[in-house]
DNA sequence: TATTTTATATTGACACTGTCAATTTTAAAA
DNA sequence: TTTTAAAATTGACAGTGTCAATATAAAATA
């Protein structure tokens, strides 16, 4: 009987079409990119990425899981043993943009770059809530703790769209190139945790005076 | 000699396209509609377009600009004759709410797509930051009657980055379907201004609590 | 070892795309 | 009515995603 690939190689060749497909897709976008340049990268015919996936958009998917699974993977490796829920938070607020600047590729592939039937792919979408997760359970502890004030899903809505749109327009190059992002992060950051926190003088600290 | 087209009629032409190509790059993205079918939506024959648009990037980059001239209009027409600086800037960031949520393909296609050779579109770029000076103007304004603090940059990218967050999450429908987005908005706006503001008791209302 | 078997890989083919060149149409000027 | 050149159409080409048909090669069988 024929050779029957092992799963170790199907994912190693789904792996190896990932990690050709970050960078190209981030740069040029999923339809920028062929799927006969990404298979000669891979060194192969045309046609054999469909024996390892169902077509384009299901590279797209499994590359978007990958990398969601990666930063929920940072975003509870950065839930520190801290008795102070707001510095917990402002650690992970910390962890969520060095993600994004360390991998602005991942970032883009994420949140920039439309999926074709969202829906239908469902690990997909665990890892997207999988990488919610963490700002979820530290916001609830911090609200039961009461170092912050408010409803928790409102509380993670707001401080999600605080980061990610400083990312977003960061990524998409129109904050200025220089401005600091770091600088920007950091005053972000403050202004949430100041907007939430039920003690003004823990982050008292105002955005930074003109130089 | 020739009928010439007169100013009007490619103006006519150039808008009939933005119009259809609106809804279509929302939805499909770029890539996904072809020039083809805008022609065939318009009438006309496959390459008619080329007479009126250099090519399908400069087509984006038209709509583009109307769509970014129509956001600042839209700002520019909320910047209310109002004393206090700080109702101002929340007029203005409901203002920049109702545009997104009322205009979604428009935002999308403002933000959410990859424009090809972006600084070869002077009249684009002019438009994109004129839709930026209200904010810039009256936070200038807001720093000096002393109602809001610190970094005038720092302080728009902030307010920008949040409100342009909220509205890319509700989007991407990221936000889940049941929260009501216009009472997200509210709470980003209270909590950007209580962020930047020197007055706290101004804006002094915390994020809901729960129901 | 030689043959069969069948999963894997490759090539062929098709409809579709963006864009240029060659051609036809058309309306105003002569 | 004829001329003229802008405007519109058609032809053509390389490139795309994806399926069907074919070729390859490795493991199981004889």
């Amino acid at each position: 009987m024929p050779k029957v690939l092992s799963p170790d190689e199907i994912q190693c060749f789904r792996n190896r079409m990932c990690d050709h497909a970050l960078a190209s897709f981030a740069k040029l976008g999923v339809e920028g990119i062929s799927l006969r340049s990404l298979a000669a990268d891979l060194s192969c015919s045309r046609t054999t990425p469909y024996r390892y996936f169902k077509n384009k958009a299901d590279i797209l998917a499994a590359l978007r899981q990958r990398e969601f699974s990666r930063i929920a993977g940072a975003l509870e490796g950065a839930l520190i043993a801290e008795p102070d829920a707001n510095k917990q938070l402002e650690a992970l607020c910390h962890a969520y943009f060095r993600f994004a600047i360390e991998h602005p590729d991942s970032y883009r592939v994420m949140y920039n770059v439309a999926q074709p039937d969202p829906a239908q792919y469902t690990e997909l979408e665990t890892e997207i809530s999988r990488s919610a997760e963490p700002i979820r359970h530290v916001v609830n502890a911090a609200v039961k703790a009461g170092s912050i004030e408010g409803d928790p899903v409102d509380i993670c809505y707001v401080i999600w769209a605080g980061l990610h749109g400083l990312i977003s327009l960061h990524l998409s190059h129109l904050l200025g190139d220089k401005r600091e992002i770091e600088t920007l992060a950091v005053a972000m950051i403050r202004s949430l945790l100041r907007a939430v926190s039920t003690e003004p003088s823990a982050v008292s600290q105002r955005l930074n005076k003109p130089a």
